[in-house]
DNA sequence: TATTGTTATACTCTATAACTATA
DNA sequence: TATAGTTATAGAGTATAACAATA
């Protein structure tokens, strides 16, 4: 009915929660601040959190190509080579062909690779500790277990 | 003692928790897919997580002018007068001189802002949910309050 | 013909530095 | 002289498209 008097109703619920107090919202902004924080840590290595992202997937198993690594974390293939071109280059990963498929390179952490991962495991204890500090320990345990349990949603392919 | 037969213990502490077992770690991650999804929906709109943090800050009395909302977001003036120009263009802010102190520019939403920040919060409740699911309503409530907290070290200045 | 990876290119994002206006 | 904001510019980050090799 549009008479022009009627109430508007329809755009603004009223009964919604506002973004700020959205989980997923909150995750995000968190997200981006600490990303941040990683991203000044590793700087001085010359690195940023998407060298480690791929280190982590590639220790973790969840991808053993470079097409695996631009599935999961969302990025282009052409993306993926320089990452792994500067990787390679810093001895951090091997890249071996596949001898059953000559156009997958899989890939492998060096020495190097891990003792990167250790050291950023370090800085993000850093973190943690932060974290900890603010939440005490049942909210600190309540979030490690949700943590947890969504990072099982990016493992399983979605 | 350099003998050559010692035994690395230094590099590797051992007993850390690796990087992906650590909250910090799984913030980023998790932030970082969920900020992708809201780049996503907003898209359409023509406007990137950014322009929603600004925004939201903004609605929440976090930032009353540039300089504050720059501060806040971590970002570089020059880039929240960006944001601002295509907000302001958009009809979603108006900036207004501070009469008390004319080099300031007092930002506010309009109706527009509101809208946009309601139509974001119904696409992070499809968000929640989604991560409710995964959840249950005991870790979920975990969760909830756990960021909650926080979101605090954000809006303190931190 | 499809897949994996690479290269070339262009575009977007963002910060730095120089500048204007105000205090 | 310092602060708030703006503009100009350059650099980094990223994706798209064309390409090569393999299946």
């Amino acid at each position: 009915m549009n008479s022009g008097y009627s109430i508007d109703v329809a755009p603004t619920p009223g009964n919604r929660r506002p973004l700020y107090e959205s989980p997923a919202f909150r995750l995000t902004v968190l997200g981006i601040h600490l990303a941040s924080d990683f991203a000044e840590h590793l700087q001085a290595a010359g690195l940023t959190p998407k060298h480690v992202g791929m280190l982590t997937v590639i220790e973790q198993g969840l991808a053993r190509t470079q097409d695996d690594v631009a599935r999961l974390m969302r990025v282009s293939p052409s993306m993926i080579v320089r990452i792994a071109d500067h990787l390679e280059q810093s001895d951090l990963i091997v890249r071996r062909r596949d001898p059953e498929n000559r156009r997958k390179h899989v890939l492998s952490l060096t020495a190097q690779g891990k003792a990167v991962l250790g050291k950023t495991a370090d800085f993000a204890a850093t973190l943690d500790a932060a974290l900890a500090a603010r939440l005490g320990p049942d909210l600190g345990q309540g979030l490690d277990q949700a943590l947890a349990v969504l990072m099982g949603r990016l493992t399983e392919g979605q």
